[in-house]
RNA sequence: GCGGACGUGGCGAAACUGGUAGACGCAAGGGACUUAAAAUCCCUCGGCCGCAAGGCUGUACGGGUUCGAUUCCCGUCGUCCGCACCA
C-alpha cells in the first residue's frame, strides 16, 4: 500500500501549537513529582540560532521530554544573555538603540527556537537585560556589599586612550586596542571587585564532591585557582642605607628545601623597594620601565629573555649570618603573585637557572636524583626539579626534599627577624578577585552613589532599579552614561548634599551568574524565593560549550555561595551534572586562487564523486574549488549552515535527529548534507513502515509476543526500551539513535508482513506493542514525528504527557548464550548453551566439539577458562 | 615549558568492569523494481591468501603483564585542548 510522504512542514508547526495551547511544558513549582532541573546555557541575543544552539538544545530536549516521560516534574527554562558589547557596536554601525536592536533580536531567535519544537517553559523567559532582572541583580549587589563581599580599590586596567574605554585582556591584540588599534596603556582606576578568592579553598576542596563534572573541567578550574604551599620567608637587609631605609625583603616559595641553593634574591619592577631605588636613580626608573613596556605584550613574554638590574643592596642568609645574596630587580619577577619577590636557586629552577648563566652568579646542586653520585653531579644548562636526595646543604645532606622543607620551615618559623618570625608557611592562590566594573553603557549600572562627604553610598533598596537612561549617545568615545547631561546627578542618600551616581556598569558575567537560580521564580520581587530556589536548585544537568569551563562556572560557583551567605539560596554548588558538548564543524570551501582565499559557503557548493575523488564546484558559475580542512563553523570561512534552511527543507525532528547522531556528543560533529539526508530517510522510513502498519495495527490491542516471530519481535523492542533508557541517562545520544536504527531495521519486516495482511493476531499484538514503543523511544529527538504516527496508530492522548514505556525484564536476556571459544586465546568456534549452564556442564559441552577434540588430542587442557555467559578459552 | 585528553575500515563511530574488534550510520560497488528517474528493497564492503570451506593478519609504533589487551603498564611518534616567567 501506498503511503505519501512525510510533511514535516505541517505536522510541526501544528503539533508546536498544540502543545502551546495545553501549556504542558510549563513547570509547576507546586507539583509533588519528583523535581528535574535541565538548562542549556542561555544565548547571547546575536540576532539568529546557529547549528551549536541546535545541538545544544536538541540535547537538553532529550533529557528533558525524558525525565518528563519519566514522572518527573521537569524545570527547563530560557532566557537571554542580553547585556554586552555586540549591542554597542551594532548600534554604532546601523545608528540603533542597543535596546531596540537587542530586543529585536530576541524576538527573531525566539521565532526560531520555537520552530525546533523545544519543550520549554516560555512562561519563565527573561532577558538579563530586562529592567526587573537588573533590578534584582542591584539588590544582590547591596547584599553583597554589606556581608563585604564586594569591595573597591585601584587597579591597573588596559585603557585605550582613543575609544577613551577600559579594555579586557582579550581586547587588547599586540599591545593595541582591537577597535581603535592605539597602543593600550596601563591605567590606574577605582575598580569594584568580588572577593572571590577568599573563597579559593572551599572551591577548590569542592571540586572533589563534583562527580557529574567532566574531569577535564574539573582539573581546568583546579590549575585556574592554583593553590601553592610554601614558605613566605623575609631576608635581612645587610645594608639599610642603600636600600632607603628598609631592613628586610619578603619572599614567597614552594622549595624552602633548596634554600642552601640560593644566590640572588630578585623582585618585580613594581615592587615598591624597586619603586623607590627608581625614584633616587634614573637608570634603575629607566630598566623598570622596560620591564613594564615588555609586559603589556603577551607575545612578547613568551621569548623574552630574562633581564635583571643589579641594585646596590644585598641580603643575608637565613641561615647563615656570614652569607649574603645580592639583590636584582628582574623582568620575570610579577608584582600581583606572592610577594613580588622571589630567591633564585638556580640548581632547582629553569628560570633562575637562565638567570644566574646570565650574570655569572653561582649554581650549587641542593639536590640530586636518589641514585645520582653526590661527588660528581652537576648541573649545567637544565636545572633539576624533580625528587630526591639533598646534597651541599650542611646538616640538610641525605633528607629528602619533603624532610627538609618541614626542617627549614620550622627552624626559620622558630626564628625572630625585628620583632616578628622571620617566616611563616603559606598557602598562595593563582586565583584573582574578579574586578566587575566595565565603563559602558549596556550593562546593568552599579548602584552606588558617590558623595564628596559620606564617600561611597549604595543606593537604598527602595530606590532601586538604577535604570539605564535611553537618549544617549554612543558615537563620543568614552563611557556614556559618564557623559549623559544629566543621569549621573543625583542627591546623597544620607546627606541630601548633591552627589554622582557610579557610572560604571557590571560585567555580564554577572548577569550569568545567577540566572539560573531566577527561573525558579522569575517573576519573584527579590532576586529568589529562597525557599523555591532551594527546592530546584542545583540544575541537576547543565549543558553548554567547553568554552564556559573556567569563568561562567567559577563565577557562578562563587554567586551561589554568596547567595548563600546572603540568604537567597541555600546550597554551595549550582550545578549538580554539567555536560560539555562538541562544536559542529563543516567543510570550507574556497576559490583556487592561493594568495588571497575566497571563502565559499556550502548552500552555494556543489559535490561531486568521481572514482573516489570528492571535488566540489561553485553552484552557480562552475568554477572549481579547493576543498579546505573541516573547521568550526564561522562566518569568516562562511562553512556555516542556516538552521532555518535545514528546518524548512527537511523539518525540526531531522535537523535534531542528525545533531544527535553519528558522533559521541561531548565531540565535534561534522555537519554533512549526506548525513542529514540519511537522518531524513530514518524519519520519513518511520514514518512509512509506521503508516503502511497503521490501519491494521490501530485495531488491534497491544501485546507482548510469546512465541515465534511474535517474540522476536517483542523481544527486540524490550531490549531497545531497556538499552536507550540507559543511553539516554548518559547522555551517550549518539548510541541511543544506533539502537533506534537496529530497531527499526529488525521491525520493518513483520510491518510489511503486517501492512500486507500476512500476520496473525499475535504477531499483530506484537507488532502494535513495539511500533507504540518505537514511538515513545523517538520521542524525546524526535518529538513532532512521535506524536503524528501516536496518533496514526490510534493511541489517544498526546505523546508528550505519556509515560515512559516500561520493559519485561525477561526478555530481554535470553535462555540460550551462544559464546565464542577460544583455543590458546584465538576464536576457533562458537558454543550455544543454556544461559544458566553451570561451570561443569560448559566444560562438558565444550570439550566434545570436534574442532576441540582436534585441538586437544584427546589430552585434558592444560587450562581451562570459562567466564560465564562470556567467552571460554581452552589452553592446550 | 607545565598539565590533560586522544590516536580503531574510505569517513563519523561502537565494543559493559581485560573476554567474538568494527554494532549503527555515511560513502562506494553490484543487483531487483521502473520506459526512465526518484523513492524503495536485496547483496558486498579492514588487509592478505584461497574456487570454496577456511586460514593468516589487523585497533599509531616498539616492548611488557595476562589463558586472553582497542582496554592495564613502560617507552616512542603524532593530533588536539587548557594554563603559562605563578617562585
Amino acid at each position: 500500500m501506498a503511503i505519501e510522504r512525510y510533511n514535516p512542514k505541517q505536522a510541526e508547526i501544528r503539533w508546536q501549537r498544540m502543545w502551546e495551547e495545553a501549556r504542558i511544558f510549563e513547570t509547576d513549582n507546586d507539583s509533588p513529582a519528583p523535581k528535574y532541573y535541565v538548562l542549556e546555557m542561555f544565548p547571547y541575543p546575536s540576532g539568529r540560532i546557529h547549528m551549536g544552539h541546535v545541538r545544544n538544545y536538541a540535547m537538553g530536549d532529550v533529557v528533558a521530554r525524558y525525565k518528563r516521560a519519566r514522572g518527573f516534574n521537569v524545570l527547563h527554562p530560557m532566557g537571554w544573555d542580553a547585556f554586552g558589547m555586540p549591542a554597542e557596536n551594532a548600534a554604532i554601525q546601523n545608528k540603533v538603540h542597543p535596546r531596540d536592536w537587542t530586543y529585536a533580536n530576541i524576538d527573531a531567535m525566539r521565532k526560531q527556537l520555537k520552530s525546533m519544537g523545544l519543550s520549554l517553559d516560555w512562561s519563565r523567559e527573561f532577558a538579563t537585560c530586562d529592567v526587573d532582572y537588573y533590578k534584582q541583580q542591584q539588590a544582590l549587589f547591596l547584599d553583597f556589599l554589606a556581608a563585604g563581599l564586594i569591595y573597591r580599590r585601584n587597579s591597573k586596567v588596559n585603557w585605550d586612550p582613543v575609544d577613551m574605554t577600559v579594555l579586557a585582556n582579550e581586547q587588547v591584540i599586540d599591545g593595541r586596542g582591537w577597535r581603535s588599534g592605539a597602543l593600550v596603556e596601563q591605567r590606574e582606576l577605582t575598580q569594584w571587585f568580588f572577593r572571590i578568592s577568599d573563597f579559593a579553598e572551599d572551591l577548590l576542596a569542592s571540586l572533589d564532591e563534583l562527580d557529574q563534572w567532566p574531569e577535564k573541567v574539573r582539573l581546568m578550574q583546579k590549575n585556574w585557582i592554583g593553590k601553592s604551599e610554601g614558605l613566605s620567608l623575609r631576608w635581612e637587609i645587610a645594608d639599610p642605607a642603600a636600600a632607603g631605609g628598609a631592613t628586610d625583603i619578603e619572599v614567597y616559595t614552594t622549595r624552602p628545601d633548596t634554600l642552601y641553593g640560593a644566590s640572588f634574591l630578585a623582585i618585580a619592577a613594581d615592587h615598591p623597594l624597586a619603586k623607590e631605588l627608581a625614584a633616587k636613580d634614573p637608570a634603575v626608573a629607566e630598566f623598570c620601565d622596560q620591564c613594564r613596556r615588555a609586559g603589556t605584550s603577551l607575545a612578547a613574554l613568551e621569548t623574552a629573555e630574562k633581564i635583571g638590574f643589579k641594585t646596590a643592596i644585598n641580603v643575608v642568609h637565613p641561615l647563615d649570618p656570614e652569607w649574603t645574596v645580592p639583590v636584582y630587580i628582574a623582568n620575570f619577577v610579577l608584582m600581583d603573585y606572592g610577594t613580588g619577590a622571589i630567591f633564585g636557586c638556580p640548581s632547582g629552577d629553569q628560570r633562575d637557572l637562565d638567570f644566574a648563566r646570565k650574570y655569572n652568579l653561582p649554581v650549587t646542586p641542593v639536590v640530586m636524583p636518589a641514585d645520582a653520585d653526590a661527588a660528581s653531579f652537576v648541573i649545567t644548562d637544565t636545572a633539576y626539579v624533580g625528587d630526591g636526595v639533598m646534597i651541599n646543604s650542611r646538616d640538610l645532606d641525605g633528607m629528602t626534599p619533603d624532610a627538609a622543607f618541614s626542617a627549614i620551615a620550622a627552624r626559620l618559623e622558630a626564628k625572630t627577624l625585628g620583632n616578628a618570625p622571620q617566616a611563616a608557611r603559606k598557602t598562595n592562590f593563582r586565583l584573582r578577585d574578579w574586578g566587575l566594573s566595565r565603563q559602558r553603557y549596556w550593562g546593568a549600572p552599579i548602584p552606588v552613589i558617590h558623595c564628596d562627604d559620606c564617600g561611597v553610598v549604595p543606593v537604598p533598596a527602595k530606590d532601586l532599579p538604577v535604570q539605564l537612561p535611553d537618549d544617549i549617545t554612543l558615537e563620543k568615545p568614552g563611557n556614556p552614561l559618564d557623559h549623559h547631561p544629566t543621569w549621573k546627578h543625583v542627591d546623597c542618600p544620607a546627606c541630601g548634599k548633591a552627589a554622582r551616581r557610579e557610572t560604571d556598569t557590571m560585567d555580564t558575567f554577572v548577569d550569568s551568574s545567577w540566572y539560573f537560580a531566577r527561573f525558579t521564580a522569575p517573576r519573584h520581587d527579590t532576586p529568589t524565593d529562597p525557599a523555591v530556589a532551594s527546592a530546584w536548585l542545583p540544575v541537576d544537568q547543565y549543558i553548554g560549550g567547553i568554552e564556559h569551563a573556567i569563568l561562567h562556572l567559577l563565577y557562578s560557583r562563587f554567586f551561589t555561595r554568596a547567595m548563600r551567605q546572603t540568604g537567597h539560596v541555600d546550597l554551595k554548588e549550582p550545578f549538580r551534572g554539567l555536560f560539555t558538548q562538541g562544536m559542529v564543524v563543516h567543510e570550507t570551501y574556497r576559490t583556487g586562487g592561493e594568495g588571497k582565499p575566497e571563502w565559499v559557503a556550502p548552500a552555494e557548493v556543489v559535490i561531486e564523486e568521481a572514482e573516489g575523488v570528492r571535488r566540489a564546484r561553485h553552484a552557480r558559475t562552475g568554477e572549481a574549488l579547493t576543498i579546505g580542512s573541516i573547521e568550526k563553523m564561522s562566518k569568516s570561512k562562511k562553512n556555516v549552515v542556516d538552521p532555518d534552511d535545514i528546518i524548512d527543507s527537511y523539518g525540526a525532528d531531522t535537523a535534531r535527529f542528525f545533531m544527535l547522531s553519528d558522533s559521541p556528543p561531548d565531540r565535534d560533529v561534522i555537519w554533512t548534507e549526506a548525513g542529514v539526508e540519511g537522518a531524513h530517510r530514518f524519519v520519513q522510513r518511520v514514518w512509512r513502515l509506521l503508516g503502511e502498519a497503521a490501519p491494521v495495527l490501530s485495531q488491534v490491542e497491544a501485546a507482548t509476543g510469546t512465541a515465534g516471530q511474535a517474540l522476536t519481535v517483542s523481544r527486540a523492542a524490550h531490549k531497545t526500551v531497556k538499552a536507550i533508557g540507559e543511553d539516554i541517562e548518559k547522555l551517550a545520544f549518539n548510541k541511543a539513535v544506533a539502537r533506534l536504527y537496529e530497531l527499526v531495521n529488525t521491525l520493518a519486516a513483520p510491518l510489511s508482513d503486517v501492512a500486507a495482511g500476512k500476520a496473525d493476531a499475535e504477531l499483530k499484538a506484537a507488532c502494535k506493542q513495539a511500533a507504540n514503543m518505537v514511538v515513545l523511544l523517538i520521542a524525546p529527538m524526535m518529538p513532532h514525528l512521535a506524536e503524528e504516527t501516536w496518533k496514526l496508530l490510534g493511541n489517544d492522548g498526546m505523546v508528550a504527557t505519556t509515560p515512559w514505556p516500561d520493559y519485561d525484564a525477561s526478555l530481554v536476556t535470553d535462555d540460550q548464550v551462544t559464546m565464542p571459544v577460544q583455543i590458546n586465546g584465538k576464536k576457533r568456534g562458537e558454543l550455544t548453551i543454556d544461559r544458566n549452564a553451570d561451570q561443569a556442564a560448559v566444560e562438558q559441552a565444550v570439550l566434545a566439539l570436534d574442532f576441540v577434540r582436534n585441538a586437544t588430542g584427546g589430552n585434558p587442557p592444560r587450562k581451562f577458562i570459562v567466564v560465564p555467559q562470556r567467552i571460554v578459552n581452552v589452553v592446550v
